[in-house]
RNA sequence: GAUUCUGUAGCUCAGCUGGUAGAGCAAUACACUUUUAAUGUAUGGGUCUCGGGUUCGAAUCCCGACAGAAUCACCA
């Protein structure tokens, strides 16, 4: 602990004076609320005859205008801001003016917590305040606030630098209007989507986060120890192939939000842990999804803000179905001019440094053309596109096309240059599978350190028979960055992580 | 991981070419019974991120460390 700052120590001096007027700082009783600052504010219309309206909230007083005997102060509650207006009169006790002298003039700062009874009414300027007849005090705060104000929409004193706010996120939700809104949109589209499976039979289960082998996807892992079984665990990168254990099982509609954990670099969309939907539906292929997956979209669109067209950055994004759909060698064909569908891996290469791009030896044709696509075509997919039928070289777990060869049932879900969701129709025959494991392997011999681990397990669970299966995965994060419209993901994640704080 | 920028009061910031720190809000005291960035008067508050170096003298210049942001690389 570091020294105390003045403020804190007049705080801490309260607490004494607290006791001296045998007054709780931090009472155990409950306190009854039968209403909230937006129940007020909303419903409240100030008219004549309008019945009276006895409320009792409570919450954290974010500002105290003091008037010589009377005052206003703003409470917060998780809802919003509600004005209070307090005076002298109303906390008389006889001859008693403790509660007005002592405990509101001298004890009440702000960050306190306390839960008020009053009569809701309109000031002189219109705004609707509640006049307050009894006040308790709930909790004290010792530290205090930043004290962010407003007038007309613009922000006076904000509390804007970003690790403070990341690091004490507690603060930032107390004093930035909009924080906490972000993130209970966050929890509504969990939620939309969440409602939408179950609605289509969707069963969610949970699969396991410390992996043998750390399959599903092509990244480096994070490395643990179990220290009973003395083995080293690996934190899942993806939970694919443990759902299509459990469509093997005989589940017909899988799902899981699975926070999943990558060993890479972080930056504005990029955190060390992050959270992908995964689902599996049997006996559908990728058209189906797409079909699906268009649908869900619109929805959360819709039941967010009411309407399909989302601002994000500059654009509008319109997510009413259905979807453009495009090849991916149609669409590097269209930004290069050059086709590319009948080169082989060292055209392909030649083709990337043609445009400047980096690519060595480990690199086979998948890659290749991966990295064509990433580099030259997906930031030009703003609206809502589904970029399909990818190489099968750069889709290991993907069934062959049904009529493209060379290709597989593969698509992303490209929105505002990002790609959103990857989804296919699911590799079920177990002897290519294998093939597409050694080739991985081989891909690993040659220094790909993200090239997938041979899953034997998984092999023998396709070995008893996997139906026709389609399965997809949505970053939840930058879907949430995208409906919210902000530009990092440390702003839609309650903890981003950081470095460690130093301790003084 | 690389490059650039940033780190001064509880918060947001100022501090020119080196002379030992300032504003607003917040706090404290007083005044004010419908204010709303309330107002007025007064007061207090700082190991200038940390550690070295240059210098008579460093918040300021140099080196290093720590933390953050942006861009790039890797990736979702």
């Amino acid at each position: 602990m570091s020294q105390l700052s003045e403020q804190e120590i007049v705080r801490r001096e309260k607490l004494k004076e607290f006791e001296r007027l045998g007054i709780e700082a931090y009472p155990a009783a409950l306190y009854e609320v039968n209403a909230t600052s937006k129940q007020i504010l909303s419903t409240f219309k100030g008219e004549e005859g309008e019945a009276e309206w006895h409320v009792s909230i409570a919450g954290r007083i974010m500002a105290i205008r003091l008037m010589g005997k009377a005052a206003f102060a703003v409470l917060e509650d998780q809802h919003g801001r509600i004005q209070l207006y307090v005076s002298k009169n109303d906390l008389q006790r006889g001859e008693d003016s403790t509660l007005w002298d002592e405990v509101f003039k001298k004890l009440l700062d702000i960050g306190d917590f306390i839960g008020i009874k009053g009569k809701v009414f309109k000031t002189k300027t219109g705004e609707t305040s509640i006049h307050v007849h009894e006040f308790t005090f709930l909790s004290k705060s010792l530290k205090p606030l930043p004290i962010v104000k407003e007038k007309d929409g613009e922000i006076y004193d904000s509390f804007s630098d970003p690790e403070l706010r990341y690091r004490q996120r507690y603060v930032d939700l107390i004093v930035n209007q909009g924080v906490r809104d972000t993130f209970l949109k966050r929890t509504q589209i969990i939620k939309t989507i969440r409602d939408y499976l179950n609605e289509h039979g969707g069963i969610e289960v949970d699969t396991p986060v410390l992996q043998n082998i750390p399959g599903g996807a092509a990244a480096r892992p994070f490395i643990t120890h179990h220290n009973a079984l003395d083995t080293e665990f690996y934190l899942r990168i993806a939970n694919e192939l443990y759902l299509k254990r459990l469509i093997v099982g005989g589940f017909e509609f899988v799902y899981e939000f699975s926070r999943n954990f990558r060993n890479e670099g972080m930056d504005r969309t990029h955190n060390p842990e992050f959270t992908v939907l995964e689902f599996y539906v049997a006996y559908k292929d990728y058209f189906w999804m797409m079909d699906f997956t268009e649908q869900l979209f619109e929805k959360i669109a819709l039941k967010l803000h009411g309407t399909t067209d989302v601002p994000v950055g500059d654009n509008i994004v319109s997510f009413k179905a259905p979807f453009k759909r495009i090849g991916i060698i149609d669409a590097i064909t269209e930004a290069t001019g050059v086709d590319i569908s009948a080169m082989n891996e060292d055209q392909l290469r030649e083709l990337c440094k043609k445009h400047r791009l980096e690519v060595d030896a480990t690199m086979g044709k998948g890659k290749l053309i991966d990295e064509l696509f990433s580099e030259l075509c997906e930031k030009k997919f703003v609206q809502p596109t589904f970029i399909i039928d990818y190489p099968v070289e750069m889709s290991p777990l993907t069934k062959k096309h049904r009529s493209k060869p060379g290709l597989v049932e593969r698509f992303e879900l490209m929105i505002n240059g990002k790609e959103i969701a990857n989804a296919y129709s699911e590799l079920n025959d177990p002897i290519d599978q294998r093939a597409r494991f050694e080739e991985q392997a081989k891909l690993m011999e040659r220094g790909d350190d993200e090239a997938m681990f041979i899953d034997q397990d998984f092999l023998r669970a396709l070995e008893y028979g996997m139906p026709p299966t389609s399965g997809i995965g949505i970053g939840i994060d930058r879907l949430c960055m995208l409906l919210t419209n902000q530009a990092s993901i440390q702003e839609v994640l309650l903890f981003p992580q950081m470095k460690p704080e130093k301790q003084a």
